[in-house]
RNA sequence: CGGGGCGUAGCGUAGUUUGGCUAGCGCGCCUGCUUUGGGAGCAGGAGGUCGGAGGUUCAAAUCCUCUCGCCCCGACCA
């Protein structure tokens, strides 16, 4: 496939296909692949570094918000699951069983986690005695397993690799407390480090987390419209504190059930950063999380190839005391085939030096959000790297912002609304009356969802936008992923 | 899980309707030479049990049955 530049030859045009353009520029930019095991994917090096770097970011805002990081098990006793009564109906349809090992029936079948509320819960229980020993603030990274129906790359695989919070507190207004300042937490890395412009809002009764009395969210929109849920905190009340009994005994000297949270994002992030960055060239990639931040592409005819080597040699050198760079010295390359080529990995900056570079004491960077070229003196290299790392971050940010707010659409005529989602989607800011009935109806008969009742609540008075009584809350709509 | 589509070399495909000898082409890959500022050129070369299993037939990529996987559109979920 070539678009009209002539550039990308090798994925589909995100105008025309906008799954296979998502498909394409995963597999050609090799940050995954289809495994032999249906529904799950391997997640390639340069994939997994984005991955990485996304777990340092986060694990560093988890560790300055006083958590700790912990392992829990895989396997989970099938009646752990089964307690919270929420819960199991939840999750029962997806999870995956381990019911043989070598030729033995287990005694006890076990569950592979699709999440680990239930085991850390019964760990806590034993470790909690005392209103000292709250709160507990606990991470774990892992893999979860939920064996879905249909899956697609980074969106919705069978095994995905998340991280999950699991809290208790002494008071209820304490676990609120963690549950929003998660919540920021995972608001403020989206927009910082991931360049991602998010609506934080809560979930409606329907749309929360088996088993949470509260269900907040950070949703993201896709470049096709459609929503994605990036990430979740939930205030767990005392759900599972009273089915797995965990009490401590107060100041006061009375026993009591400890207040939880739990909360998490998991590798979709990979996905939404494809969607709300990429374009019709393929990846375009925060430099926050890239794994490659500068690639230096040497042009090196075969008169100067010595020389010019040389001085990339010392430009990476320079370069790597400041930021994540790699030279591309393949000789069996040309430079244009690799432009195209780091331009599909999404690499913010490409630095060019030639032959004519070097008489003139100077490089080139080409930044990937713009395409735009500069010069730069060779004494300025250093900061003017981090300066235009800075302003790709930026960039990307307020590209995606600009895009959120051109298809955020304000309505309470619901002719208008279907019409909206029927032919240009995006989000739809709505009244809507509270009832569940009213939800369920929209979802039949548009498609669209409630993504989430905004956090700074519009006290706008209205009517719902599907049975015209008065609204309680202006809400979210749209398509999800 | 329902409806539709597709599996032929690493990738993209022709051939399947109407069975027939050695399965063709492009890209990529290997070797050599020339090249190098937006996917370089020439020459030579390697690579296939046609997704898998069974069946029909003198003969199967092609017909039949079953099965696995992927994609698209819906219903369900991070």
């Amino acid at each position: 496939m070539e678009n009209s530049q002539g550039f990308v030859q090798h994925i589909t045009a995100k105008s025309e296909n906008y799954s296979q353009w998502y498909i394409d520029v995963i597999l050609r930019a090799e940050l995954a692949d289809y495994s032999p095991v249906r529904g799950c994917m391997v997640i390639r090096p340069y994939g997994f570094g984005i991955w990485e770097n996304i777990k340092e970011l986060l694990d560093r805002r988890f560790k300055a918000t006083g958590h700790k990081n912990a392992y829990f098990p895989l396997f989970i006793p099938e009646s752990f699951l089964a307690k919270e009564a929420e819960h199991v109906e939840g999750f029962a349809p997806e999870v995956a069983w381990v019911t043989r090992a070598g030729n033995e029936e287990l005694a006890e079948p076990l569950v592979v986690r699709p999440t680990s509320e239930t085991i850390i819960g019964h760990m806590y229980s034993k470790w909690i005695s005392s209103w000292r020993d709250l709160p507990v603030l606990i991470n774990q990274w892992a893999n979860v397993v939920r064996w879905e129906k249909t899956t697609r790359l980074f969106l919705r695989t069978s095994e995905f690799l998340w991280q999950e919070g699991h809290t208790c507190h002494r008071t209820q207004e304490e676990a609120e407390e963690e549950t929003l300042k998660m919540l920021d937490v995972y608001r403020s890395f989206l927009t910082e480090d991931l360049a991602i412009p998010v609506l934080a809002g809560k979930k409606t009764e329907r749309e929360k987390f088996a088993g949470a009395i509260t269900t907040y969210c950070v949703e993201a929109l896709m470049t096709d419209g459609r929503a994605l849920q990036a990430g979740t905190s939930h205030n767990l009340g005392q759900n599972f504190a009273k089915v797995f009994d965990i009490s401590f005994l107060d100041k006061d000297n009375q026993l009591k059930y400890v207040w939880q949270t739990s909360w998490g994002v998991s590798t979709r992030l990979i996905g939404g950063i494809i969607m709300v960055h990429g374009d019709e060239r393929g990846l375009a990639l925060p430099p926050r999380i890239a794994p490659i931040q500068v690639i230096v592409v040497p042009i090196m005819p075969p008169s100067s190839e010595e020389t010019v080597l040389n001085v990339a040699r010392d430009v990476v050198e320079r370069l790597e005391k400041i930021c994540r760079v790699e030279l591309d010295s393949r000789d069996e390359y040309s430079p244009g085939w690799k432009f195209n080529e780091w331009e599909l990995k999404g690499v913010p900056i490409r630095l060019e030096i030639g032959p004519r570079d070097i008489k003139a004491g100077k490089v080139v960077l080409v930044r990937r959000d713009t395409g735009e070229k500069t010069d730069v003196p060779m004494e300025n290299l250093e900061d003017a790297v981090i300066d235009m790392l800075n302003s790709v971050q930026e960039g990307l940010y307020a590209r995606a912002k600009r895009f959120m707010d051109e298809n955020t659409h304000v309505t309470n005529d619901y002719g208008k609304f279907k019409a909206i989602i029927e032919e240009e989607r995006g989000l739809i800011f709505a009244p809507w009356c509270g009832s569940q009935e009213c939800e369920v109806s929209v979802k039949a008969e548009t498609g669209a969802t409630i993504r989430c009742i905004p956090m700074n609540a519009c006290s706008k008075p209205g009517k719902c936008i599907h049975c015209g009584d008065d609204s309680t809350d202006w809400v979210y709509f749209a398509k999800a992923y």
